[in-house]
DNA sequence: ATTAACTCTACTAATTATATAGAATTAATT
DNA sequence: AATTAATTCTATATAATTAGTAGAGTTAAT
């Protein structure tokens, strides 16, 4: 499941996927569009800043804009960003690898093996939907 | 991802495919068997026995037993059980629904349009994976 | 009666999730 | 230069969840 924190992000980057090209959106605009806690927001874009997808102006009419275009922002990239692995498991990972602690044999590990399976599957279908694919929807 | 007790779990079923037909195993067994503490497998299995996975015999001599056969024991069943949803937000399970309390218009909510499809190419992975299936890898 | 297994309920400790508070910084405007 | 309104940063609070432990009770073979 994704956390609060990553469903708020995804409506965020939606709403300012859906802004005409160049405009500004306050943090506070957002949180009303999309219905988010505003404080929480606050916390929510700066990560995003820091992850590149987004971008920020300071001071009196600043406010946040994409970074990227929505067609490379994936939803791979934000549940990775809030939420970390995709895999079930840490030794399935990728991006998070970390040895089970109770597994003596990974290499000969079965319930391994199939969660690589299951990773690179999901990973195909997450890699596939970004943001622009879901305005289109 | 999965939680211990999902992951314990599997490795737990793991172990009693591999056992001979009719050997009942003592929760100490499997315990040292696939590396699982004690105690939080006895609840463990207790749970699985509730969700019909596997059954037991008390007493002396007693133990846990395989209910379902191996192939039709699947990761998405033991997620659900242990982990719950398997869709990435509650809005868009088919099991565990339940909608966003931050949404106003769920029907045109093209995050939730998205989650659906994730939501079923997940599902289909995940019910083609099977105890049986695993062993064999 | 004893032993050795499962069963059940309660509890605990650590971690994570979900925020909130408030001061500091930045930059446009008056 | 002062004011205003935005982002930025750090700390804190609180609630829920996770991971596990403890111990008493029940069952059935010997």
């Amino acid at each position: 499941m994704l956390s609060h924190k990553a469903k708020y992000a995804l409506k965020a980057l939606l709403y300012l996927a859906q802004q005409e090209e160049g405009f500004i959106a306050k943090t506070m605009d957002i949180s009303q569009g999309a219905n988010i806690p505003k404080k929480f927001l606050e916390q929510i874009l700066l990560e995003l800043k820091r992850g590149h997808f987004v971008s920020s102006k300071q001071g009196k009419l600043g406010g946040y804009y994409l970074l990227k275009s929505k067609n490379e922002i994936t939803l791979a990239d934000i549940h990775r960003l809030f939420d970390g692995a995709i895999a079930l498991l840490p030794c399935a990972s990728l991006n998070f690898y970390e040895p089970c602690s109770d597994c003596t044999t990974e290499s000969e590990c079965s319930l391994r093996l199939g969660l690589l399976t299951i990773r690179d599957e999901t990973l195909k279908v997450m890699k596939n939907i970004t943001i622009g694919s879901l305005i289109k929807k």
